[in-house]
DNA sequence: GTTGATTTTGAATTTCATTTTCACTATAAT
DNA sequence: ATTATAGTGAAAATGAAATTCAAAATCAAC
């Protein structure tokens, strides 16, 4: 039976210190069901802290992201975005280029594909990114 | 019978001039079948004319792309990359983390479900990315 | 070929997301 | 409580990309 794995049990694992803000930080991140940007983040955390700073913000989502709890995605806008590893399994992401509704899906005929042609290649695939850009049904 | 698209078509049909710099730099770039930084390019132009700047640079790759000749791509090392359009198919990349590395390539099937999955979530796909990481042969 | 309005150039500056610095503070082991 | 160590946050730095602006080049009209 192993430990669940939970931010506080990271970071006494790499000897790191649990905070007041780290910890208001990953609860407000881990809780939410959302593709966040920092500044997106950031002001959630404003509202319940406005002492908590930029930085720390920043510096969270990367332990976040070291301690598999957060995925770190770029779609294309020039902001990195950070989502919360629910359930730890793949997806890819179907995005509106004029809301920015995210909906995410993953299709393992897909995914047999593409390492059907990774092998024609002689390559061996460690991640992949699959995006499908356009308009949803209420933006069309 | 249409007039081919050119680079000094473009430039004419917008009204906008054609400049030794432009050409200098847009027959590097066209020449050679990469997937160039700006970074990379303008090191290649500086060696044919040292006199010809960075910005310089900037503005015709994105020139090219609005005409066309050139396609923007993002492979998440911080860099944009611009590669010729050379036919006018679309394709994906497999991409070496380790040498850098990119081979090209298309699949119908893939390119297929994936517009399975759009129409099952009612969406209206313009573009998509694919791209897989890994190690090529050489890397392994 | 000269003119002159207009565009382009390129060095420098600015922008803006992200990262780093550093004086100060908080944490946690002893 | 003490103390070593790590974390915080405001501010500064970074770096790729965009923009500025005085000087230069282009090109249609003379
Ligand atoms: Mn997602
Ligand atoms: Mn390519
Ligand atoms: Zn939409
Ligand atoms: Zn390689």
């Amino acid at each position: 039976m192993s430990r669940e794995i939970t931010f506080g049990n990271y970071l006494q694992d790499k000897g790191l210190k649990g905070t007041q803000q780290r910890d208001e930080v990953a609860d407000l991140f881990l809780k939410a069901d959302r593709h966040f940007s920092v500044e997106e983040l950031y002001r959630r955390v404003q509202k319940s802290d406005p002492r908590i700073g930029f930085s720390t913000v920043y510096r969270t989502l990367k332990l976040l992201v070291e301690a598999g709890l957060a995925t770190e995605r770029q779609f294309g806008d020039g902001f990195t975005r950070f989502e919360p590893v629910h359930r730890e399994e793949h997806h890819d992401h179907l995005i509106c280029i004029k809301c920015g509704k995210i909906v995410e899906f993953k299709d393992d005929r897909i995914e047999e594909l593409q390492n059907g042609v990774a092998g024609k290649h002689n390559f061996r695939v460690t991640d992949h990114k699959l995006e499908l850009y356009g308009y949803c049904n209420r933006c069309e």
